[in-house]
RNA sequence: GGUGAGAUACUCAAGUGGCCAACGAGGGCAGACUGUAAAUCUGCUGGUUUUUACCUUCGGAGGUUCGAAUCCUCCUCUCACCA
């Protein structure tokens, strides 16, 4: 790989790059003299439900790696005491350290599909932080002051619209720059959310004089499923890293067609060139923009699970949706008969209360093997049956 | 610390004694059309098989009334202005 390559491949996605000249001196250190480099990012200790929004970052991580950089990989244990102020914040709960111990290690399984585990440290940084004590933090909070810190995006807005804000909340982001003085880190990267917090670490590092300041790398925000909200699990609008292969292939093909390039863009490991012909021949009718859809469906359940698997989930989809068939696989039930058909729809799960399966079934959306079925009703008398809500829930329910 | 305003369903937001399970918008779900895309159109959107009914819900707890989201009392929280 050239320098001019790892850079393209580096630039990839950014939303803004500072102090980009030491990213190059880095990169071509790594490539012609194999020196390292350390890129740090941090993370919350709390339930690491990864999902693709998050791998945007961790795609970034592997990429460096792959120059040979090394990934410092921040639990943030003690700053979680406190709580991200990006957006609304409450004080957390602390987390015991066995809640810690295991996030960490779940993290692990989840990150490490993406990450090299040879070019990691994972590091906590409750470690360096509370040896500092108190004098160590009050020396941290000379360093800085009231003003610029309202000078960043948030606070200013809540501090012009009165919504509190905590004094702990300041003390966030010099710790979170603070540990980048202690990690000596080369290159931060984050969220385009994140950009105060990083250069607090440039900051930082100059105040303790430690001879450098970081290089800052931001990725923007991933758009969740809808398209338009940030990918997060709170509005169910994610694709978690964990989820069944059809789980993870449906939800791709149910993105829109504009979003799609934008998953191409931060989610693919196609390169850029590739991306842009892709582009070009769906805008010239050249390819259809479902088989494209199709291709990356494939592509991101392959990294989180394996070739055959995404294969399965394509096949099994187009049996579903293309022909209608049932899915061959769905969750089993037994049910005592006779049983009202809204009671058999809300205990298989299909429906969250049976006055929602009553409207479901007034509007023609419950199939019974595959016919439709509008008596309301209906008792279901012993026997097999498939239940069907919408076009994506299914039940094999057997009625004794 | 003082004064004033406010708290309604997933969100915003009407409603100021009965016609209120509560207008409207967004979101969500479902149907039609499709490529489980977008756009568009339509319906639904607290719960319960007593379904032209019943039960629970309008910050919390009491009270007035035949009847309360609406009136009264106390409490909790939020916001604004002043200090």
């Amino acid at each position: 790989m050239t320098v001019t390559e790892a850079l393209a491949e580096i630039r990839r996605g950014t939303a803004e790059i500072i102090d980009e000249a030491r990213i190059e001196a880095l990169v071509k250190g790594a490539l012609d003299e194999g020196k390292t480099f350390s890129v740090k990012a941090g993370f919350d200790p709390t339930a690491p439900d990864l999902h693709l929004g998050h791998t945007v970052l961790l795609n970034k991580l592997a990429a460096f790696q792959r120059i040979g950089g090394r990934v410092q990989f921040i639990i943030g244990d003690f700053t979680a005491q406190i709580g991200d102020p990006t957006g609304k914040s409450e004080t957390r709960k602390k987390l015991l350290p066995e809640q810690i111990a295991e996030n960490a290690k779940s993290y692990k399984e989840q990150v490490f599909k993406i990450l090299d585990p040879e070019k990691t440290d994972v590091l906590f940084n409750a470690d360096w932080i509370n040896p500092i004590g108190a004098a160590g933090m009050l020396e941290l909070t000379t360093l800085m002051n009231v003003a610029r810190m309202l000078e960043r995006d948030d606070f200013e807005k809540r501090y012009k619209s009165g919504t509190p804000i905590s004094i702990s909340e300041f003390i966030y982001p010099l710790l979170q720059g603070f540990d980048s003085v202690h990690l000596d880190s080369d290159i931060e990267i984050g969220g385009t959310d994140q950009k105060f917090n990083l250069l607090m670490g440039r900051h930082l590092q100059r105040a303790y004089e430690k001879g450098k300041e970081q290089a800052v790398l931001m990725m923007p925000i991933l758009e969740g499923l809808d398209g338009v909200q940030k990918m997060s699990k709170s509005l169910n609008n994610y694709i978690g890293v964990a989820e069944a292969p059809g789980e993870m292939f449906g939800k791709v093909l149910s993105i829109s067609d504009e979003l799609m390039w934008r998953y191409y863009e931060l989610l693919s490991h196609k390169s850029l060139a590739e991306i842009a012909r892709l582009k070009a021949d769906v805008e010239q009718g050249a390819a259809h923009p479902k088989k494209v859809k199709e291709a990356l469906a494939m592509e991101i359940v392959e990294r989180f699970h394996s070739v055959t698997d995404a294969e399965a989930a394509k096949a099994e989809f187009d049996r579903v949706h293309a022909k209608s068939e049932l899915p061959s696989d769905m969750p089993e039930f037994e049910l005592d008969g006779p049983v009202w058909i809204a009671k058999a729809l809300q205990d298989c799960g299909l429906e969250a209360s049976t006055s929602q399966a009553r409207r479901d079934l007034k509007q023609g959306a419950v199939k019974i093997d595959q016919e439709k079925v509008d008596d309301e009703q209906l008792q279901l008398e012993a026997g097999e049956y498939i239940l069907q809500v919408g076009k994506r829930k299914f039940a094999r329910v057997k009625v004794k």
